[in-house]
DNA sequence: CAAGCCTAGTTGAATGTTGTACTACTGGTA
DNA sequence: TACCAGTAGTACAACATTCAACTAGGCTTG
């Protein structure tokens, strides 16, 4: 048993500073997000993946793994969407296990509709409060740090 | 009503990095944190900074507050803890309408023993996989980012 | 083609979080 | 000293998330 290497001082700052400021930048976010348009950030982000898929249509597991959330969690958060008659579900045709989820044409609007109040909440609370080059810096760490969870995934 | 200013492709790609890897950052250090110790990364934070205050004592609102997590949901995680023994609440003296929440001797032994594990588990999946550079700019960045919404707050 | 194992997704219960309304205390003002 | 607006914290209910079964279909091997 090793001894610790502990954070030093200024490492033991920036981590604390990024805990505490993503938990206050989604919060930030969601909140924005929705005031303005009754939809919860998981929600907007399903719906901006499945716009991108090809017949704005994805796997739920597709739609888990993407978003980094649990099948279940998945499962119930399409569940909610469909409710509101954003999206719906039916068995997948080439796997008879799977499950389609796809974008309604009210699912479309309503992302069509969220999206610039979105993005604006976006830029005033991060993009436009860092420069280019911090934002390329976060982004390429953040896609390192991913990388390495799932090479090394908990549990 | 301006027309939206859009993200770039890049600009983009950054964003959609931060939010997958933050998710799975703080999804693995509570996976490892939980398995190893019994405790949640918020009720960890909640016995760091109560292990770095006068009399390893804080009112419930500065808890709140620098946690950046509504009081309510503090309520509710300090009586889980207290229910565990390692934290303790009393009335406030100076002020009648406050509590101060006090950790335990038994608290100050579970965080001694879960702080080693802990960061271990922050080197290998963030501090460890980015430069020293990098950290800090991200801890600059995120210092701002919480600064604004400060000044901003949603709602 | 049957057995066993794997993957996909759902279910329901336990747990955690949020939002609102409420109690109680404080401090300032008349 | 009586009022009133504001602050601290909690209670309860609605909602979201997690976890551990569970159902069902696919894939591989003998």
């Amino acid at each position: 048993m090793p001894t610790t290497r502990w954070l030093d001082e200024s490492q033991q700052r920036h981590w604390r500073a990024l805990l505490t400021g993503t938990s206050a930048l989604f919060a930030a976010l969601n909140h924005d997000l929705e005031a303005a348009t009754g939809l919860a950030l998981n929600e907007y982000e399903v719906l901006v993946r499945l716009s991108e898929a090809p017949d704005r249509t994805l796997r739920m597991s597709v739609l888990a793994e993407g978003l980094v959330h649990s099948r279940s969690r998945v499962t119930h958060t399409v569940r909610r969407m469909e409710e509101q008659g954003i999206v719906r579900r039916q068995r997948s045709s080439e796997d008879g296990r799977g499950v389609e989820c796809a974008m309604t044409e009210k699912g479309w609007e309503v992302l069509v509709a969220a999206a610039p109040l979105h993005v604006q909440s976006v830029r005033d609370r991060l993009v436009d409060v860092v420069s280019r080059e911090e934002l390329a810096t976060i982004g390429e760490a953040f896609e390192r740090v991913a990388e390495r969870i799932t090479e090394n995934p908990p549990s």
